[in-house]
RNA sequence: GGGCGACUAGCUCAGCUGGUUAGAGCGCUGCCCUGAUAAGGCAGAGGUCACUGGUUCGAGUCCAGUGUCGCCCA
């Protein structure tokens, strides 16, 4: 017997009992095992930070990691089921230094690098624990490791990393090993679980491939001006650059530049760093732009003339105007020239070995939209400057330290911080008479995205991939050569081999890495990927060691002191190497890594590329990618790239599916200040998961989703829906004692053959074909990743489900129908909804398993007990698909709504029954014609429906040219035909061709279809018309009142909290004559609502009721039923 | 400045390779159905499909340009 089911259900705790469920009966484990060896398909997780609680915007792609995976378990396939985590990297250290209240990296050092970097590991597994059980929660099938025994681990490696621990895999079996090495062993073969970046074999994988970069001469040392945040000591990276830029107020600080050949004449330039000013090389100009000579007081200035607005104050004249390339050469006096530092870098540094002199240079990028149109250039402190500095081979002049405080060489501002430096300078200019002007600006600036400080720029040594060169030329006309020499255009061979979802991806990566610089890889901080670059300071040689064990046998000293620990700072640091050059022993280099090589390593790493080639070779390529779009074409798509593309020069991967952005309900990104942000645990445990989950489903992913309560509630309702359906048929199949028999399929052929059975329902065999029809779909949706396609079909089909197939079979499944035709009912529905559970199963994995537990655990023990692990259903039920049943049963619900539209104008209520109809119908016929036009004379209240035919008076024809296909042929002669068509100005012939605005179309380019003569009271819709007879008989009247009476009585049961199958008394009071009318249908009524009825003086309560003849009261009789 | 995407009803969004009358859900109004009922149906109100131009017999759909927004790059 099926489980009783609450009409009102509460979905989140039944998602905590299915979670037990799974849980109690290893559901998932069971599901690998029977997959196990099975053609494969291969997922590749793209690591999560585990470094704060997961959030909504997380498990949208969670939801799809999900979605697929299950499918593709219900295909039968095997998979690998690894989730990663990602662990190393700034913004780990980041939230560590918060916790330890640090500011900087001398409280790091002091603290202690090693006891630094065991918190950070802490910290991961803090977060991969939390993240597991979030994950878990929402429904995410992976290889979870077991949340308390990481935290165990964490514990146990703020104990002391050097005691011995045993762990168990997740697939139970002992592990033992030191705690450090434990944890640098997780998700490897042996422990089994996520994967995690920090691992050993992640970090030496790196190390093989940076080898591997600099055996083909792609990694260099490279001397850039970068963006640099002061506080965190290190440089941003390229990838990072874009996510930090916020509006902020600088100062716009406009200096007068004498100039040496014209006295008593100065360039004026304009520069919202004035730190930057004390590293000034040179002004540049636009060759285009004209530039002007003004008189201001007793001084003369020159500027660009479209600055004049707004970067003089007060008066001026124009005195002279020439354009921009006739200042080339000028020589000016630096503002700060008698620096050590200025005259240092200056000296030998001009032309032949001269010492350089402060000029104008020209510039094509030189703009007049803000400041003087004559630009300070200080090639030490900016990117670009530093680019216009290269190619004119001037000097460049590096005034910051890695904190952002000024070097010595700078006489007074040495020492000082770059941000306190600004006040003395304006001062020292006003002193020199070189001051203008001071004002604040507001403007777009560069913030560390970690941190948030305002970036400066400075010159660093940083390491990076050469992307190779990029070719003034179509790609199609590179030489091998040239593509062997570019690594940049390997990738984007090998990206043309992907199938990208949605597909611009495949436009936007190419642009992206046309346009990507060389990867820096290097990063000045404490917590990450060891850099295995050592740089001998003697000789200059570089060497990159590929491997632990490459790296023992080079040592020459520190081994001791690194044996025993993960490949980290500041153990591996101890280590140095004899210079494969020079011999001398030579120290790592201090930095870490770019965190996106630990994540694009891991389609080898992850797989055991090094030590099982056949185990990897099974998964590589993976099939299927998903991350969020934004931010990823830089980050991981482009390490998984560029490292697959190196180690292999083919892609990772076959399939890249993208989704954007969770938004807040206002469209703006969640913020916990502004209201609008919804934590994941809040989420989960209000609206459930499977809200959550049908919410992702439902969006299309290359568009932001908007995530808000108001959405969730009108998901929530959607699948009400369904469950209102199911709630039915358990509480009837319930009230009639009916239980399936034997699986679902065979339950329904074999009540279907009985011989005592009637024809199996139109009905019936059209719900069936409906749900067989959508397991094709949905599959076909899901294979090509379409989940919004498959969400659609899915809604659409409950929707049918409930308002058509359930509100028509209703009457079926009483207590009181035909038993055989109940019990074909109750097969069907059963059928259909266990059909669809299996379907939903991998977008609602608990609102489909709850019902299934119950349609089918809790009958039939043989039958899989999760619907997880059933097979997708689509070929079981094929050959229930009936096509010319379901567009047949698709007019017949257009009759209906054109009855319900005729009923309404003519204000005749459905309760009123009507003698007859006519119909119209569009082609020549419906198949199972009878049974089906029986079905919306029941739904509409009509008794009999009649077909009428072309001859009838109500009906005129009408010709509806097929466009699409004469549109070709017609060309111009189409507004002629569409306007005869229109007014009725044709002649069909006897073969079907007609004849209309001078052309004669062939029968299979035109549709005949009914229109409603002028004049009657008809609906109609695309040729399909249908008239009802609106003249009402007394006998008409007396029914439509019983019906209404019956109304009633439901009412009041309703009013007095009867139970279903109570019997009740019920008082009727009404004149003599509505008696008379009735009491043909006394009978009828009573059996139908389970009551007595007796006419007589009604109870005090009874509610009055008008009838078509009179009004009447009714009511329930004190004492009869009832709670 | 360059690339990619979006712009359709008050809100959230569908509209396939162009086909003449642009749809759904939510919200609003009226009516109806109803022992699934905090659901459902019918009808109504609500749209210059961002704008301009082009291609075409025909453009929400294709092309070009403009504008606004988002993301990316410089």
């Amino acid at each position: 017997m099926f489980r009783p089911v609450s009409s009102k259900p509460d979905l989140v705790a039944g998602e905590h009992e299915i979670l037990a469920l799974w849980r109690e009966r290893r559901t998932f484990a069971r599901l690998r095992a029977q997959n196990a060896g099975n053609p494969r398909w291969s997922f590749l997780d793209g690591p999560i930070t585990a470094n704060n609680p997961m959030g909504v915007h997380h498990a949208w792609g969670r939801a799809y990691k999900d979605l697929f995976q299950r499918f593709h378990a219900m295909l039968g396939q095997d998979q690998r089921y690894q989730n990663g985590f990602d662990c190393q990297g700034l913004w780990v250290e980041v939230n560590v230094e918060r916790d330890l209240g640090f500011t900087n990296k001398r409280d790091i050092e002091d603290y202690g690098i090693a006891a630094f970097v065991s918190l950070c590991k802490q910290r991961v597994l803090t977060y991969a624990a939390r993240q597991t059980e979030q994950s878990i929660r929402l429904g995410m099938w992976m290889d979870w490791n077991d949340p308390n025994e990481l935290r165990r681990l964490r514990d146990l490696l703020a104990e002391n990393p050097a005691q011995t621990v045993t762990t168990t895999s997740t697939d139970g079996q002992p592990v033992t090993d030191t705690a450090e090495m434990i944890v640098g062993r997780l998700g490897l073969p042996e422990t089994g679980g996520s994967y995690f970046t920090f691992s050993n074999e992640n970090n030496y994988l790196i190390w093989s491939f940076l080898a591997e970069c600099h055996r083909r001469g792609w990694l260099y040392k490279g001397h850039d001006s970068m963006p640099w945040c002061a506080r965190c000591g290190t440089g941003i990276s390229q990838h990072e650059m874009t996510e930090g830029y916020a509006d902020r107020e600088d100062p716009g600080l406009t200096v007068k530049l004498p100039l040496l050949d014209r006295p008593g004449e100065a360039l004026l330039v304009w520069t919202t760093t004035p730190w930057t000013l004390t590293s000034n090389v040179a002004a540049a100009v636009g060759p285009e732009l004209r530039y002007v000579k003004v008189q201001q007081g007793d001084e003369t200035f020159w500027l660009g003339r479209g600055t004049l607005k707004h970067a003089l104050a007060g008066d001026f004249k124009v005195v002279e105007e020439h354009p921009g390339s006739e200042l080339a050469g000028w020589r000016y006096s630096g503002p700060f020239d008698n620096l050590p530092a200025v005259q240092a870098a200056f000296a030998g540094a001009g032309l032949g070995g001269a010492d350089y002199e402060h000029q104008v240079v020209l510039w094509d990028e030189v703009g007049e939209e803000e400041g003087t149109g004559i630009v300070h250039i200080a090639p030490g402190c900016g990117a670009e400057d530093f680019a216009l500095g290269k190619s004119l081979g001037l000097p460049m002049i590096a005034p910051l330290d890695e904190n952002g405080i000024v070097i010595p060489g700078f006489g007074p501002y040495s020492g000082r911080d770059v941000r306190d430096v600004m006040e003395p300078i304006v001062e020292c200019l006003k002193h020199e008479h070189r001051f203008y002007r001071l004002e604040t600006i507001t403007h777009r600036y560069p913030h560390c995205w970690r941190c948030g400080t305002p970036l400066v720029f400075r010159l660093v040594d940083e390491w990076y991939i050469s992307m190779g060169p990029v070719y003034d030329k179509p790609r199609e006309s590179l030489t091998k050569a040239e593509v062997d020499a570019s690594l940049r255009y390997q990738i984007m061979e090998v990206i043309g081999g992907i199938k990208w979802i949605p597909g611009f991806g495949y436009e936007r990566e190419l642009d992206w890495l046309l346009n990507m610089h060389d990867w820096m890889i290097s990063k000045k901080r404490y917590w990450g990927l060891a850099l295995p670059i050592y740089d001998c300071t003697a000789c200059g040689t570089v060497t990159v060691v590929g491997g632990r064990e490459d790296l023992a046998s080079r040592a020459i000293e520190g081994w001791d002191q690194f044996e025993g620990h993960t490949p980290h700072r500041p153990y591996v640091d101890a280590v140095k190497i004899a210079c494969s050059n020079c011999g001398a022993p030579v120290s790592r280099i201090r930095d870490v890594g770019n965190p996106w090589l630990d994540a694009g390593i891991v389609p080898f790493s992850t797989v055991h590329y090094r030590s099982d080639p056949e185990y990897w070779s099974r998964w590589f390529p993976a099939d299927f990618v998903t991350e969020s779009f934004p931010g990823q074409f830089r980050n991981w798509f482009y390490s998984l790239l560029a490292m697959s593309t190196v180690l292999r020069r083919e892609a990772p991967f076959k399939t890249l599916f993208g989704y954007a952005l969770v938004f807040g309900a206002d469209g703006r990104q969640m913020h916990k200040s502004w209201g609008n942000a919804i934590e994941f645990d809040e989420a989960a445990e209000r609206m459930g998961v499977d809200v959550m989950r049908w919410m992702f489903a439902n969006a299309r992913p290359e568009d932001n989703i908007l995530f808000g309560w108001h959405a969730a509630d009108e998901a929530r309702r959607r699948l009400l829906v369904l469950w209102n359906v199911y709630s039915f048929f358990v509480t009837y199949a319930r009230l009639a004692g009916w239980e399936p028999k034997r699986g679902i399929v065979a339950e329904i052929r074999e009540v279907g053959s009985r011989p005592d059975a009637e024809a199996w329902p139109a009905l019936d065999r059209w719900i069936l074909s409906r749900v067989a029809g959508l397991a094709a779909e949905v599959k076909e949706d899901l294979a090509e990743y379409d989940g919004l396609d498959a969400a659609r079909a899915i809604d659409r089909f409950v929707e049918e489900l409930s308002t058509w197939y359930l509100r028509r079979s209703r009457d079926r499944m009483r207590p009181s129908a035909d038993p055989i035709d109940r019990e074909q009912a109750f097969a069907t529905l059963h059928a259909a909804l266990v059909a669809l559970s299996r379907i939903l199963a991998p977008i609602l994995p608990f609102l489909s398993e709850s019902i299934y537990q119950n349609l089918i655990v809790s009958v039939d023990p043989s039958l899989p007990d999760s619907v997880h692990l059933t097979r997708w259903p689509d070929e079981e039920l094929s050959d229930l698909r009936d096509p010319g049943l379901e567009s047949s049963m698709a007019v017949v619900t257009r009759v209906v709504d054109l009855v319900r539209t005729l009923r309404g104008q003519a204000g005749i209520k459905v309760r009123q029954p009507l003698a007859r109809m006519w119909i119209a119908l569009p082609d020549a016929d419906l198949v199972e014609r009878d049974e089906l036009l029986a079905l919306a004379a029941d739904e509409v209240n009509v008794k009999s429906i009649e077909l009428i035919g072309d001859e009838s008076e109500l009906v005129d024809r009408r010709v509806k040219p097929l466009l699409p296909r004469i549109g070709r042929k017609l060309g111009s002669a189409i507004p002629a035909v569409m306007s005869a068509a229109r007014e009725g100005r044709f002649e069909i012939l006897p073969d079907g061709s007609v004849t209309l605005g001078g052309v004669t179309l062939a029968p299979d380019e035109v549709e005949i279809q009914a229109t409603p003569r002028p004049g009657t009271a008809v609906a109609h819709d695309e040729g399909l018309v249908v008239v009802i007879d609106t003249e009402l008989t007394p006998e008409l009247r007396a029914e439509g009142d019983a019906r209404e009476l019956q109304r009633a009585i439901q009412d009041a049961r309703k009013d007095a909290g009867v139970e279903l199958d109570d019997e009740v008394r019920i008082r009727v009071e009404a004149p003599a004559a509505i008696r008379a009318a009735l009491a043909p249908f006394v009978a009828a009524v009573s059996a139908e609502t389970r009551s007595t009825i007796e006419f007589g003086e009604a109870p005090a309560h009874a509610q009055p009721i008008d009838l078509d003849s009179g009004t009447i009261r009714v009511g329930l009789m004190p004492g009869t039923v009832g709670p």
